[in-house]
DNA sequence: TTTT
DNA sequence: TTTT
């Protein structure tokens, strides 16, 4: 059973942090992967893809990444269901990311990208008090595969905002 | 921009064959690909993802694979939306398959298989005549990696049924 | 920066299992994947993808897989170099895994799989005595995704035969 | 049978793009994609990946990327080998693209890339002249996913330069 | 609506 | 509900 998924694409708004009751990250945010191929009416299309993050990379996410970011994630297909309004049965499928790697050179998109200490649920990577949301997925099913040490040091080059380097 | 998938799972159920309009084969199946940790409460749990595969991969995907089939897909996300039957918008995500690949022993999953000897084209698990059915994507974006000349030809092993040998 | 490689294919040999001198279990194994398409001869050539994978899944690819066995990886390229015996530079390149899939039908292989217990470096999964090896790679690089309690117990479908339950 | 790859890296130097007697354009290049962890010495290390496009991607490849470009690569591993001065068979392993993609903005790392308004063909690198080389790979063998009617045209955001409108 |  |  192999469930592995690659993208590249653009953030189409800023990332959202929220917490988990017993104090776990979780980032989600939608990538929008340009088509390279055009439909019959020649226009090129793009997919949007939901994406999940868990803990450290999930604040990284949140402390990197904005609306139009160029990201790479590595990551698996996640299907769920929920009851919806009308009490029918709503059937999802995301990407849970492992990873997720910032590919833009660090003075690319300047100016307005949230500062360290900024709100976003609370949770940057110093200032992290938790705040209380739902928690309908198990946070220990990830793996992260990387550790940085400080991922504001370096100052060129994409920036890797995975993380193993937990705190729970 | 990326966007590439890897699969291998099992078929939940028979793919089903289409044909668009102007004769294109298309095939849909789910794959079910076991998670390979366990959820809060130690079980294993699966993703359920809707797979599509157009042309000649799909008339061997409909020929070859049943369900219970464990199955390799290689392709790509793709999101859309239609309008529900509430005039609400249905977004949905499937991954479209570049390629299938059959993960059997020739011999492990006997009887009920479509058999050799039935034509292309027509030989579809159930609705083998041109159906009529919206066509919203365009054929030709799929790209076909392989060419077989006989899948029927080599006994033992798993089969490629992706092709491209198309009759259009 | 994204690397990222998904196989299937068949070991060309019986895995190998080695011992770090710190004990840490490495398996390395070649992996035959059949090209999908004929060269200029017409022949189906393969590529021979050389692999290597490290602690609990190591031990697991040892006891579970076999020359001819059909297995999934999933993994990264990494390329090196040593010294030839000329005093040349000698680059490698190889697949490291981070997981190993058996995705053989429990009874399709039978027979002579090694035991528990069985040499093989020494090294079963209860039997596992260090044998003295050069360590020329960090073993803490890997990230295991997947937890297996007992990989014996289940009687059918592939075998998931990475695992997080590292005894170092 | 499955053998996928994605890589995302930069070129360690500009790539050099030949053609065969046939007149197939090839184009080769290293990426250098840095791992996201570090050794024992807190190094962190970079693996070396050849990599090998044919046909309108090669040229995309020459026209667009030059060294230190970041890129996008998918493909497959391919092995060979060939008789070594000494006789002795040296054994290859390098990754094939399907498609390479420049992740980089337009206007990022100006300078010397090669301009516009260069005639394809005549615009490699080097030596642009059909150049006498040995094949030894069906050309053919290649898909290519992507259409791309004038790359030269559209002026921000990742290029794709994958192509299928082939000239033979 | 799910596979072994 | 979408990015450049």
């Amino acid at each position: 059973m192999i469930n592995r998924v690659v993208l590249v694409g653009r953030l189409t708004k800023d990332p959202e942090l929220r917490y988990t009751p017993s104090g776990v990250a979780v980032a989600r945010f939608t990538l929008a992967v340009n088509r390279s191929f055009s439909n019959q009416q020649g226009e090129k299309e793009a997919d949007f893809i939901n994406c999940t993050v868990w803990r450290k990379p999930a604040e990284n996410t949140a402390n990197f990444l904005k609306k139009g970011s160029l990201a790479g994630v590595e990551g698996r297909i996640q299907t769920g269901s929920y009851e919806g309004t009308d009490g029918k049965r709503v059937y999802t499928t995301e990407v849970v990311a492992d990873s997720v790697q910032f590919l833009e050179p660090r003075n690319s998109s300047g100016g307005d990208r949230p500062q360290q200490g900024q709100p976003y649920g609370g949770g940057s990577n110093q200032n992290n008090q938790y705040t209380s949301t739902q928690q309908n997925q198990s946070p220990n099913q990830q793996n992260y595969t990387r550790v940085d040490e400080d991922p504001f040091s370096s100052g060129s080059g994409p920036i890797e905002v995975s993380d193993d380097d937990l705190p729970f």
